[in-house]
RNA sequence: GCGCUCGUAGCUCAAUGGAUAGAGCAUCGGCCUUCUAAGCCGAGGGUUCCGAGUUCGAGUCUCGGCGGGCGUACCA
């Protein structure tokens, strides 16, 4: 049930009736329900094509609408050339009867049906903790995987582990120097090599698993054995975070597997590659980049760059249409880079979307967090995770779009009192279910007793449920969580103001019914909306 | 220098190119005998950084400034 397409289906009937040239329809809500429940430009943009007043062309298009008293009672012109359209009694009843019907499957589409994605996220180097730009990245990946899958798209996620080059040999060195200082046989942790504390600790498992002959494994493999180690924390911490992905992808498979070689094949064939001092450079530039880049160092190696392209052609290899990339804001110069390696290669220009996940500025009561990444001190995904919890954590990442550099005060997060927005969602939602719990078992509402919801509470409730389908796909198709959350707060407002303005269980057993129904709807919508931003909707609290 | 990005209320942030730019926090004033006061009602608070341009219409798009952040490795 979604009453906007209704109203986009009879404008587009309209103008075909008229013989209009085709535009863009766009409908929305408009600001004052007064307005009426749905509105349409198009009559504004076609002014210029038709050298007509918009006014007049709205008139023509009224003239033809096919609006008998259901869903739509009337339609009107109003400023420079809206269309307003008013939704009856019945088409608002009816939604609620859908949604009841529908469950948490309601605002689901085939938007996307047929087109297969994958989401790349997080990503994070194993060679440490996660940071906050993770915990960002983390909250956003996971909850758009979930809305674009509620618009009909088949989505994976997928956490790419870097567990090759020379970060690894870096990381098992730097085990090796930490397990020396334990076993008194002192060495220096290598220039570039890794100072927290954490190495600390596995230098120590590490001791334990191969004792003394830990001295002798070389540097790469005892690199991968801490780098497991690290992976293996990175996915408890992020499941503790809520967050799962579908398929974790190793660099070092794909080493094995030759697939650098293949890539750089590829690339070599379409002539974007040439020599120079000994080195191996894509021509880059030739794809809007500002210099070009180097794929193979003048000693042979790869640089992490073309083992890069070969994970993205993997990705297409497996058959995706789309790949989208949450990137950190010191990575932004490798995404340009990644899509003209992607047009290099021959696949189409939108292929590789990447989101700059911007930064995120810890403070605590007002004051930055200094934070050390050379001696590794940072404040971890795991400690932010576990000082302000999950809920409040993504729910301050998911109000805000990627795009804007955002300030994170602890203080703020952990703040459980009046002053915290971030339970505000939730609170409503268990209000609800206190209301059910009180109210015991009583009959389903008929679409009589419905008829009784015409308090202006009521009202605004009802025309809030009916855009949340359009919510959930403009949030999906722009990737942007941060509109489901501004839906919930509208929403929850709402309902706040209907409970304090209407008794629920009252002596009036059709209205208690009726009630219950809206209740029951407002409590599908902001458990699914809830659900889509990866937050919890508890029962009580 | 070049590139990317951000600039909106005192603070943190919203706003598919559309109608009177909205929330939360903070400030001030009311509301608990009543389904959860983690709540509700009300008030004040704006040259959307500046300047041009495109458009019927610009916080949003283009160009030029100013300011913050980040890139600009034969590192990842």
């Amino acid at each position: 049930m979604n009453l906007t397409l209704i109203v986009k289906g009879l404008i587009v009937k309209s103008l075909g009736d008229l013989d209009f040239p085709e535009v863009p329809i766009v409908i929305e809500v408009p600001p004052d329900p007064n307005m009426g429940d749905r509105s349409c430009t198009v009559a504004l943009s076609l002014a210029k094509q038709l050298k007509q007043p918009p006014r007049q062309i709205a008139e023509q298009i009224k003239n033809v609408l096919p609006i008998d008293s259901d869903p739509i009672t009337k339609v009107e012109i109003a400023g420079p050339g809206y269309l307003n359209f008013f939704f009856s009694e019945n088409a608002l009843i009816h939604l609620l009867q859908a949604i009841l019907r529908l469950n948490s499957d309601f605002g689901n589409s085939d938007r996307g049906a047929g087109q297969r994605r994958l989401f790349e996220y997080v990503s994070a180097n194993p060679t440490g903790p996660m940071n906050v730009v993770s915990a960002r990245a983390a909250a956003l990946g996971d909850s758009m995987v979930k809305l674009q899958r509620k618009i009909g798209f088949s989505v994976d996620s997928e956490f790419y582990i870097n567990d090759a080059g020379k970060q690894i040999m870096l990381l098992g060195a730097s085990v090796k120097a930490r397990a020396g200082e334990v076993k008194g046989n002192s060495r220096e942790i290598p220039e570039g090599g890794y100072h927290g504390s954490y190495v600390k600790q596995i230098a120590a498992e590490a001791i334990d698993e191969f004792g003394d002959a830990l001295f002798t494994l070389p540097d790469e493999d005892l690199g991968c054995w801490s780098a497991d180690r690290i992976v293996e924390n990175q996915r408890s911490t992020l499941e503790d975070y809520g967050i799962q992905f579908d398929n974790w992808f190793k660099e070092s498979e794909l080493r094995r597997n030759n697939e650098h070689q293949t890539a750089l094949k590829l690339l070599e064939e379409r002539e974007h590659t040439y020599s120079k001092d000994g080195a191996l450079f894509f021509r880059s530039t030739s794809f809007g980049d500002n210099e070009d880049r180097v794929l193979i160092t003048s000693d042979e190696r790869p640089t992490y760059f073309l083992p890069d392209i070969a994970y993205h052609v993997n990705k297409s290899k497996r058959g995706y249409d789309k790949v989208i990339d949450l990137l950190g804001p010191d990575h932004h110069g490798h995404g340009l880079r990644m899509q003209a390696a992607m047009k290099a290669v021959g696949l189409p220009d939108d292929f590789l979307e990447v989101v700059i996940v911007q930064q995120v500025n810890l403070m605590r009561s007002g004051k930055p967090v200094k934070m050390s990444k050379r001696t590794g001190e940072i404040i971890t995904l795991k400690e932010l995770i576990e000082e302000v919890g999950p809920d409040a954590a993504k729910q301050i990442f998911l109000s805000r779009r990627w795009s804007s550099h955002l300030d994170f005060d602890i203080e703020t997060a952990k703040d459980r009192s009046e002053k915290s927005p971030v339970y505000y969602l939730q609170y409503a939602h268990a209000r609800i279910c206190s209301i059910f719990r009180k109210a015991g078992d009583v009959q389903e509402a008929d679409s009589e007793c419905l008829l009784k919801l015409t308090a202006p509470e009521e009202q605004k409730l009802l025309r809030n449920l009916s855009v949340f389908p359009d919510t959930v796909e403009s949030a999906a198709l722009q990737l942007a969580p941060n509109r489901i959350n501004s839906y919930l707060n509208d929403l929850a407002t709402s309902f706040t103001r209907f409970y304090h303005e209407c008794r629920v269980l009252s002596d009036d057993d059709d209205l208690t019914r009726a009630r219950l129904a809206i209740c029951h709807a407002v409590k599908i919508v902001l458990g699914e909306g809830l659900r889509l931003l990866g937050m919890s909707a508890p029962e009580a609290m």
